[in-house]
RNA sequence: GGGCGAUUAACUCAGUGGCUAGAGUGCGUCCCUUACAAGGAUGAAGUCGGGGGUUCGAAUCCCUCAUCGCCCA
């Protein structure tokens, strides 16, 4: 297979991944023969969503994790889908259908509606799942999923069945966040508070029992006066202390209320009084409660005030306020304004302005759930990383409010409550026909209850409804529990929380220690713009992973991405950035070109003549490709990306090609018992790299392997991928002597390399050079390395003696082991050696006065580790050593 | 208001008590040497945000201040 000089990601990607496909290596084995299985559940992307780089790199984090797993032997399973949400994709519909034929949902109908809603998922649902694709990700496409499918709704309604039979569901008149836009309750959790710069209105209120007394309340909500049921003060607060038990008059509604204490009322705030809507602001709703005052209601669903509001009903929250403020002013009771920063709810999906109102919603009681998902990460069962997660989760499922389970939409889970005629409700696992008998009232069911759930209400579902529960199934026994989450922070709550209680509550067939969905929760950095923002669609500054992709290719960004993430520490982004990562791929495609080339006849299943020789630079490469394998293993089974792909990056880079390459080209072409051995080495290092790579760059080595194929011993390479081959974790020691010996053979090429380039000598002309090695073994070293450093640092001669003089007019390195001179004409410019080596001595200094301090001080050699004392002490003597032979040198040279 | 995180080279970031504080990018100089110019070689560049403390020893631990960001109320 011959390859071109540079790397192509768009010719090889999409044929692989197809390879890849039709081998089935994504979907586990339907004889796991035992093998332990390993399990990812995809954090279900909205089905209207586009792919971002959040979920770009989320989804690298999960494929890395997956097919380290599987190349380890394990049953791997990584578990795709997609989330109907909700109001998301409700909205979409609506806006396509009235930009299509002019109409709403209503016009339409409800089925009809739905029926939309369906063809649009059909055409457009999938669109981010075959983005997950172009990124590589190993799913097992077969077992796709998705929340709004019959299977999934009868787990929906299993669960709710379940938890109504258990007395934790509950309908309610509550104050719920309404979207005014959309028509909905919303969760707590999907909406947002904005810091916004408003008004502060001070209103008088008339007191009734006091002749032209009045009352002020400041507030920023001036329309909600009509709503009003109560004023209230701080009990201790003695401006008002005379007031409290009196009323005042509402003006406009001329409703008589009453002034209460209220501890939780701010003295600082405003006035110190303040105006009691429990039907409109939720920490009024409280003091009413506590007060035992009424609760008004003053507006519709769409926002606009109702008949309560008296002469402004009609009218829209907006349009009220400023009528009330006028009228308010036109009477003598608008004392003043005062610009006010405050912090106004804002809903996630239509960006307007959360109105609390009462209603009836269905809830669970979440409590009882929290308890075990409490239990969970005390136990150690569920582990957070980073740990600090932990603190959110608990702080979360320690003060949790009950969960607001019913929407007014049309798109999702319908509530499976029905009703008799008198109103009494039930839940039913199958549909209750109209008029059919109420189970309990054996009265007539005349309604289906109109909302439907939360679409967090089949998500939390998702790891073993996925798997076919409720029903026992083979996959639910066999992949349930999983073992690694990954998911943003921003969903702990909304999701791992209570996919974690869901677990607990409904797996009950299981032992308690098997409930828990996962073990590990990896909550991934977020990616933020190159000024350190958020990226978001509506400050556009958003970068689209799949135009990186085509760019840059799919290895060169997941590896950027995972170069650039730091474990829990965001990362700011900019499109340059993925340069990096196609660089490193071109890298590797130029490196296993070069070495195919000299691997044309080779045999790596021909048994070695017996004088095939070994050179020093075969037992280094293998001893960094051992060490690296150590190390990147451990990294990926700690979750350690970064660390994985950085010692990959510079082991490949810095080892394998600038040194490695370098050190064996002249063996290959040279006598055959030294190319045999360094073929074998060639091959077996770079077949070894190549698969710890794999994960996370699966195109690019997968097409490498192939072509590599060759050079593979027949019984394990063979034919087959390398995605389901064996990690190659087993190969090779460390060897310290051999990692010694090269280093000290670089010390020496990069002394001579150095002192061409600060002579301006070039890099052309070959040199003569001169080493001093005071110490016998290093000698031996580097006389058994002279060839390869003649050859790499361009030297005509190398002469290695004990001692020797510095020649006149000759230039000089120095390192701690020897010194090298190098005999230049006359006429080359020494200064900057010169300056270069002062620098050297100066720092040098410094840092030995340091160390010579240290080593003076009592404390520090009685209190410091022995080792730490003993490596200081050597350390020293090698800088002594050093600083003594670039003295003497300088002084020879200035 | 409560919590969490960040602040290290021009930029983006590593470095959780002991090498002379590192990498990639960028920058200077040299080199198109038949794997790669998307390359090679080499070099310059840092009072580790400020202050205080603990310690024989602090970029690292504690306190405090400042700036920036995120989450919750």
């Amino acid at each position: 297979m011959k390859l071109d000089s540079r790397y192509d990601a768009h010719a090889h990607e999409a044929k692989v991944y197809q390879a890849w496909m039709d081998q089935g290596a994504f979907t586990p084995s339907a004889d796991a023969e035992g093998r332990e299985p390993y399990v990812i559940m995809i954090p279900p992307p909205n089905v209207t969503g586009v792919l971002h780089v959040g979920h770009a790199l989320n989804g690298a984090l999960q494929d890395i994790v997956i097919r380290f797993q599987r190349m380890r032997g394990r049953d791997a399973l990584w578990l795709p889908g997609t989330d109907h949400a909700g109001i998301a994709t409700q909205a979409v519909v609506e806006k396509q259908l009235y930009l299509d034929e002019g109409k709403t949902r209503q016009d339409i109908g409800r089925e009809a509606f739905v029926e939309k809603i369906w063809e649009w998922k059909e055409v457009h649902g999938n669109k981010i799942l075959e983005q997950y694709r172009r990124l590589g990700a190993s799913c097992d496409w077969t077992r796709t999923r998705f929340t709004f499918e019959p299977h999934m709704s009868r787990a929906v309604r299993e669960a709710f069945v379940r938890l109504w039979e258990k007395g934790l569901i509950y309908r309610g008149a509550r104050l719920v966040n309404w979207d005014c836009t959309l028509q909905t309750a919303v969760s707590d959790d999907e909406v947002e508070m904005t810091a916004l710069k408003g008004k502060l209105y001070f209103l008088r209120y008339p007191v009734k029992e006091v002749d032209g007394a009045h009352l002020t309340v400041a507030t920023t909500r001036p329309e909600t006066m009509l709503g009003d049921t109560g004023v209230a003060v701080h009990p201790e607060d003695e401006r008002y202390k005379d007031l409290v038990g009196k009323h005042v008059l509402l003006p406009f509604v001329g409703r008589e209320i009453p002034i209460v204490a209220d501890v939780t009322v701010e003295r600082e705030f405003g006035t110190g009084a303040v105006k009691v809507t429990p039907g409109h602001d939720p920490a009024d709703y409280e003091r009413g409660q506590r007060a035992g005052l009424p609760t008004i209601n003053i507006l519709e669903k769409d926002g606009k005030l109702n008949d309560n509001a008296g002469p402004f009903a009609g009218f829209s929250r907006e349009e009220a306020r400023k009528r009330v403020v006028a009228e308010m002013d036109g009477l003598g009771l608008l004392e003043k304004t005062e610009t006010y920063q405050h912090n106004v709810p804002i809903s996630d999906r239509s960006k307007s302005v959360i109105e609390p109102l009462l209603s009836e919603q269905w809830f669970v009681k979440m409590e009882p759930l929290a308890k075990p998902a409490i239990e969970a990460v005390k136990n150690g069962s569920l582990e957070f990383r980073p740990g600090r997660w932990t603190k959110v989760y608990l702080d979360w499922l320690e003060n949790v409010q009950d969960w607001c389970i019913s929407r007014q939409l049309w798109w999702g889970h319908r509530i499976p409550v029905w009703y008799d005629e008198d109103g009494t409700p039930v839940a039913s696992r199958d549909d209750l026909e109209i008029g059919s008998l109420h189970p309990e009232t054996k009265k007539p069911i005349v309604r289906q209850d109109e909302d439907v759930l939360d679409t967090w209400a089949s998500s939390w579902l998702w790891p073993f409804a996925t798997l076919g529960w409720p029903d026992r199934t083979p996959d639910l026994s066999r992949f349930y529990p999983t073992h690694f989450l990954s998911t943003a922070r921003e969903i702990i709550y909304l999701w791992v929380a209570r996919m974690v209680m869901a677990g607990y509550e409904l797996l009950d067939h299981l032992p308690v220690e098997e409930r828990c969905p996962f073990s590990t929760c990896y909550v991934h950095a977020t990616v933020l713009d190159g000024k350190g923002k958020r990226m978001s669609k509506s400050a556009g500054n958003g970068i689209d992973p799949i135009d990186m992709i085509e760019r840059y290719g799919a290895d060169a960004v997941r590896l950027s991405l995972v170069l650039l993430t730091r474990e829990g520490q965001d990362v700011k982004l900019s499109e340059d950035r993925f340069e990096m990562g196609r660089r490193f791929t071109n890298k590797v495609w130029n490196a296993v070109r070069f070495a195919l080339g000299h691997l044309e006849n080779f045999d790596p299943d021909a048994p070695l003549t017996p004088d095939a020789s070994w050179a020093l630079e075969d037992r280094w490469i293998l001893s960094r490709l051992a060490r690296a394998t150590q190390e990147v293993t451990q990294a990926y089974e700690e979750y350690r990306f970064n660390d994985a792909a950085t010692t990959l990056y510079r082991f490949v880079w810095n080892d394998f090609c600038d040194w490695y390459l370098e050190l064996v080209k002249s063996r290959l072409e040279g006598d055959e018992a030294s190319a045999e051995a360094a073929r074998h080495t060639l091959a077996q290092a770079m077949n070894g790299w190549l698969a710890l790579l794999h994960p996370i760059t699966p195109f690019q080595t997968e097409v490498l392997w192939k072509a590599c194929a060759a050079t593979r011993p027949k019984p394990i390479g063979g034919g087959g991928m390398l995605i389901t081959s064996a990690w190659p974790d087993k190969a090779g020691r460390v060897d310290e002597a051999a990692e010694a010996e090269i280093e000290l053979l670089q010390g020496l090429v990069h002394a001579v390399r150095s002192v061409r380039a600060l002579t301006t000598i070039g890099d052309r002309r070959p040199l003569p050079a001169i080493v001093a090695v005071p110490r016998a073994e290093d000698r031996a070293v580097l006389q058994a390395c002279a060839k390869r450093a003649r050859a790499l640092a361009h030297l005509e001669t190398l002469e290695i003696h004990e001692a020797a003089e510095r020649p006149p007019s000759s230039a000089v390195a120095v390192a701690p082991a020897f010194e090298v001179f190098i005999p230049l004409g006359a006429d080359v410019d020494l200064g900057e050696l010169a300056a270069t080596l002062k620098r050297r001595v100066e720092k040098l200094e410094k840092g030995l006065r340091g160390i010579e301090g240290k080593l003076k001080n009592q404390g520090f050699l009685k209190g410091a580790d022995p080792d730490v004392v003993e490596a200081e002490k050597s350390r020293c003597e090698e800088m002594k050593r050093e600083l003594d032979l670039l003295s003497r040198n300088l002084a020879g040279l200035t």
